[in-house]
DNA sequence: ACAACCCATAACCGTTTGGTTATCGATAAC
DNA sequence: GTTATCGATAACCAAACGGTTATGGGTTGT
């Protein structure tokens, strides 16, 4: 049995050091497992392996050339969180429905 | 040094337990812990435990009356998740942004 | 008054988790 | 060709976590 998307990434962001990563991935685009182990406070292994949890999770692609990995954020990775957001919880859900309508007949 | 919002809410909802128990409050409404306890799986104190969490990430709210206390889903506890995402991923700023332009314009 | 019930807390325990160092294959630099 | 760099994996460890049983204070029912 396979996890539901939104349990891998709510699980996924739970962590602060993970969090960080994808959070300097968003800010500032594309980076190399070097670059962002120089930045975070961990060594090179725990950044590679926290990665590969992100990448799991879909919140995070990567990309060899070379010797060096570069890694992308994903930010379409959230999707479950709003979905889940929206399935229980009434509030969010009216606005996330109004939101979708919104964007439906800016863009149809 | 205290821990950010966001913080704690992701790692409350990190457990499905605890997730499972916010989501069925927010479908069936207040709940006594001895009826959260008879659909939960675990035993009460877990999730007196589990209620203890959630209400410091204040995603639920409490209510005494006599021996029993009454527990309610707390939406807006969310918020911080929502804001998190709008702050370090551009794809839902932008779909936010949009969102709280249409919501301050629906009711001013 | 006493028994039963509700819920929170304490004490404890196995498993998971986030970190480390060591290592190795692959590529780049000299 | 040799040396240095990059990143993934393995083995290991302490701390955190999610569960349990035991207990006790407060409230309701008989």
């Amino acid at each position: 049995m396979r996890a539901a998307p939104h349990q891998v990434v709510f699980k996924s962001l739970a962590d602060p050091t993970r969090r960080a990563l994808f959070e300097r991935l968003s800010r500032d685009g594309e980076q190399t497992v070097r670059m962002l182990t120089d930045t975070s406070g961990v060594s090179q292994p725990a950044v590679s392996k926290h990665l590969g949890v992100l990448k799991h999770a879909g919140l995070v692609r990567s990309r060899h050339r070379g010797r060096e990995t570069h890694y992308t954020a994903r930010p379409r990775g959230l999707a479950p969180l709003v979905d889940w957001m929206s399935d229980y919880s009434r509030f969010w859900q009216d606005r996330f429905d109004r939101l979708e309508d919104l964007l439906k007949r800016m863009d149809p």
